[in-house]
RNA sequence: GCGGGUAUGGUGGAAUAGGCAGACACAAGAGACUUAAAAUCUCUCGGGGGCGACCCCGUGCCGGUUCAAGUCCGGCUACCCGCACCA
């Protein structure tokens, strides 16, 4: 047969939709597999290679899994809310909904020209009413239970547009449209209380089947760390200042502590502090200071001494001095440190800066150098001293403080409270009222969805508000509990949103009494494997477990985690081995590959490229190869008889059993590798029978589709290959009689000899011996030891 | 700085579990077919040496364990990706 691709893929793809025979059924007495991958969002570009390798993996997986009897549920979406739409809807005064429904239109065109076995019955639109509906739902439901709260935040501003910006276009701390200094803006914004879910997220990660390395992304992301909360008295003041510490056992260490710029105390007590103007204006300098300049700069420790305020070391009574400084984080533990110099080396380049007394208290380093923060005996630490396990030690001290209610055992965690909101347009609205007698009032359950009003001018609102703001018949509602005026509230959900519970709509898309039946959700969750980018391991996961589990916890959802196995590809390079980018002009567009050698040599090539998890550069040469592969596949037709072909029996069981393994494991590579072998033996065969031609195609089915559809449809068979039977191997035939094993001397190789397969080691010592090639080696030889390793090797160590 | 990953021919990559390094492709070279080119088919293809059967070296670097190391252990180097003053 010749290989038309053109003409194939567009007829298979046509009876694939009338036939809807990659429709997932709601039928409970079979047994089901949930395939998800991370859903696109609908660019107005379209389709990126790096959507190819993602969706290919398990499309391949998902194509096996059908063809073993499963009921498949293989769904595929659109995360439709963000700013490159808005960007665009403000640049083209063009409704977002207009330019959304026709990207996911070209997106969707695009995806199924590389026919992917996605239930097209199921999609979801995160920007669809009846969608995000249940998204405020469950925001709601967070608001019940205490998850959402209001607080400051510093937010990316450009006082020129009067904007609020996103990391992304305030890159180097310039705005991204005028070009003018992005400053640091305090803002009243929204939380979701994430750190309340840190436990559970950590323990449910002992329940799933993540590779080892983005289980401890997940781990490294959420932070937990143990150490003691301490309480230091200031001198003359009734105020506590409380600290967090990892290593409350080096307290008699302690020379001076410091305090945030943001911290609360300088406002308290402004009237004791003698140099109150130099403090205001190191913070304001601080305020000053980006993102950038604050973590991507490495610099010298600045400070301010902070005269009048003295602390007291609660364990030995030394008078301390405290400053300001902006190496210390409002964000994390309390905002205030005790200072250590001897044993952290922050603590250490400041007190040198500044001429502090540096106290050793673990021995084991040179402290005159640098910080030590080895392990070591303790000294200058009273009832500490001569400890020598750090555990000990730290055990110990929260005992005495404990004891004098001056201290208490803590947890911490680096993932901070869950920044919910945007001021743009086109985002889920946050479905809250302002009440002025009231308070925050949560928009009636029966109101939703809350939808987003039509507006003329999407540009965000001035002062860093949304746009929703300019809209007066939006913003004035009456208060649902008092029936009092009020206000709405104009922010909008983060992109997150949407995709923190998508997986849970396709289960049942068109449910309007609830966001997904019960009973559906019993049978479908969890969702059995999930592929996507390492960029998504840590903030998209995390969030949607978090989702999950809260969901899990009011009794939503019947599974703590929402994803049972995880798996990740890697990244497609451009052909000079960058990443991919418009401004380097090394991107493949994948309809072109499309057009030029099809969509089954697209698909073939994506999966053969590499190890699946790792990143490789594309190859329009290796790509040829692929198409040529499948060009001989399509010459098989010529070789097919009636006869038997037993010699290739061996071989065929071999490459079902590789195949079938392979694909499972995610090595696609060596699964097609392992077919190109056994098509170069069919070709030196010269014929193949018919029924082994028919379980070749089986194999290659869900890599090259169309072609083994045409091919199936051509020898007679009836139905769909795609719905065909997977082959079985039989394990006693994918032995060969006899097999090559290698004989050394002394570890070096010198010849190899055929036995019988598992043969015993006196039989292959014998044969070993005999060959002409190791003869040499061992005559006037004592042999010292024989080695055997079935159906591997035989190793003679002689002197 | 911390965490994670990777390193194998000219290239992408193979190598259950410590057991014949380089499967399968790509590129390159030679030949066949052709008026010619493309396509296709056949052969060669890690480096060095030898007329030759063959021999020596070789998986980023240094060392170790072992009959045997790409694989295990100790110590480096380079690159990539996260996070980043986390107390």
């Amino acid at each position: 047969m010749k290989y038309q691709y053109k003409k194939i893929e567009k007829k298979w793809q046509k009876k694939w939709e009338d036939a809807q025979i990659f429709k997932a059924s709601d039928d409970f007495t079979k047994k089901k597999f949930y395939g998800l991958v991370e859903f696109p969002y609908p660019s107005g570009a379209g389709m990126h290679v790096g959507h190819i390798k993602a969706y290919t993996g398990l499309e391949v997986v998902s194509r096996k899994r059908r063809m073993q009897g499963y009921n498949v549920l293989f769904p595929i979406g659109f995360d439709a809310f963000g700013l490159p739409a808005e960007n665009y809807a403000i640049k083209t005064k063009t409704h977002p909904r207009v330019i959304t429904d026709q990207n996911i239109h070209h997106f969707s065109e695009q995806l199924k020209s590389v026919g992917y076995s996605f239930d097209w019955s199921r999609v979801v639109d995160t920007t669809d009413e009846d969608f995000y509906r249940w998204t405020q739902w469950i925001f709601l439901k967070m608001f019940e239970h205490g998850l959402v709260f209001r607080d400051k935040a510093l937010v990316n501003y450009c006082p020129s547009c009067k904007v609020v910006l996103s990391n992304e276009d305030s890159q180097g701390g310039k705005c991204d449209i005028c070009h003018s200094d992005v400053i640091q803006k305090s803002k009243d914004v929204w939380y979701l209380r994430i750190t309340q879910y840190a436990d559970k997220l950590l323990e449910g990660l002992e329940t799933v089947d993540y590779p080892p390395n983005i289980k401890l992304q997940q781990q490294n992301w959420i932070g937990r760390s143990t150490g003691a909360f301490v309480d230091f008295a200031i001198d003359g003041i009734d105020e506590k200042l409380e600290i967090y510490t990892t290593r409350p056992d080096t307290l008699f260490g302690v020379t001076f502590m410091v305090i945030a710029p943001e911290h609360p105390l300088i406002d308290k007590y402004a009237d004791k502090i003698g140099n109150l103007d130099e403090i205001k204006a190191y913070r304001a300098e601080c305020a000053k200071k980006s993102e950038f300049e604050r973590t991507q700069l490495v610099k010298d420790k600045t400070g301010v001494k902070i005269d009048g305020l003295t602390a007291v070391n609660p364990v030995n009574g030394v008078k301390i001095p405290i400053f300001i400084a902006d190496y210390v984080m409002m964000g994390y533990g309390t905002g205030a440190i005790m200072a250590v110099p001897a044993h952290d080396q922050r603590d250490f380049e400041f007190a040198t800066k500044f001429g502090i007394d540096i106290i050793e208290v673990i021995k084991g380093g040179d402290i005159t150098k640098e910080a030590y923060t080895g392990d070591g005996e303790m000294i200058n630490s009273g009832y500490l001293n001569g400890y020598t396990n750090k555990k000990d030690s730290i055990a110990r001290m929260i005992r005495e403080l404990e004891a004098r209610g001056i201290g208490r055992a803590g947890v911490q965690y680096k993932m901070k409270d869950w920044a919910f909101n945007r001021q743009r347009y086109w985002g889920e609205p946050i479905p809250i009222i302002h009440c002025p007698k009231c308070g925050m009032v949560p928009v009636p359950y029966e109101e939703l969805p809350l939808k987003l009003p039509e507006v003329e001018n999407f540009e965000p609102g001035t002062d860093g508000e949304s746009p929703l703001a300019k809209l007066d018949y939006f913003v004035h509602c009456t208060c649902p509990k008092c029936g009092g005026a009020a206000k709405r509230e104009t922010d909008t959900m983060p992109q997150w949103a949407g995709s923190s519970w998508y997986f849970l709509r396709y289960i049942d898309p068109h449910n309007t009494e609830a966001l997904a039946d019960r009973k559906k959700m019993e049978y479908w969750m969890p969702v059995d494997w999930y592929n996507g980018g390492m960029e998504h391991v840590t903030r998209h996961m995390i969030y949607s477990r978090f989702w999950h589990r809260f969901l899990y916890d009011i009794g939503v959802v019947n599974t703590p985690e929402p994803y049972a196995k995880r798996s990740a590809q890697g990244l497609v390079l451009g052909p000079d081995g960058d990443k991919m980018s418009k401004s380097k002009g090394n991107v493949v567009d994948p309809l072109d590959i499309v057009d030029d050698y099809g969509a089954d040599t697209l698909r073939t090539y994506v999966m053969f490229m590499g190890d699946y998890g790792a990143a490789a550069p594309w190859n329009d040469n290796s790509v040829k190869g692929c198409k040529r592969f499948l060009e001989r596949v399509a010459g098989l037709t010529d070789l097919m008889t009636k006869d038997a072909t037993p010699e290739l029996e061996t071989k065929l069981h071999k490459t079902i059993k590789k195949v079938s393994s392979d694909i499972e494991d995610m090595k696609f590579n060596t699964a097609i590798a392992s077919m190109m072998a056994l098509l170069n033996d069919i070709y030196d065969n010269g014929k193949i029978s018919e029924e082994y031609l028919a379980t070749y195609l089986k194999l290659l089915c869900p890599f090259a589709p169309h072609l083994c559809e045409e091919m199936w449809e051509s020898m007679g068979r009836e139905g769909f290959i795609s719905l065909a039977e997977w082959p079985e191997y039989d394990e006693a035939k994918t032995v060969d009689q006899t097999v090559e094993i290698g004989v050394q001397v002394n570890g070096k190789l010198r010849g190899t000899v055929a036995v019988p397969t598992g043969c015993d080691k006196e039989t292959a010592f014998e044969t070993a011996k005999a060959n002409e090639k190791v003869v040499p080696f061992l005559e006037g030889k004592t042999l010292v030891k024989e080695i055997y390793v079935p159906n591997k090797i035989v190793n003679f160590v002689v002197r």
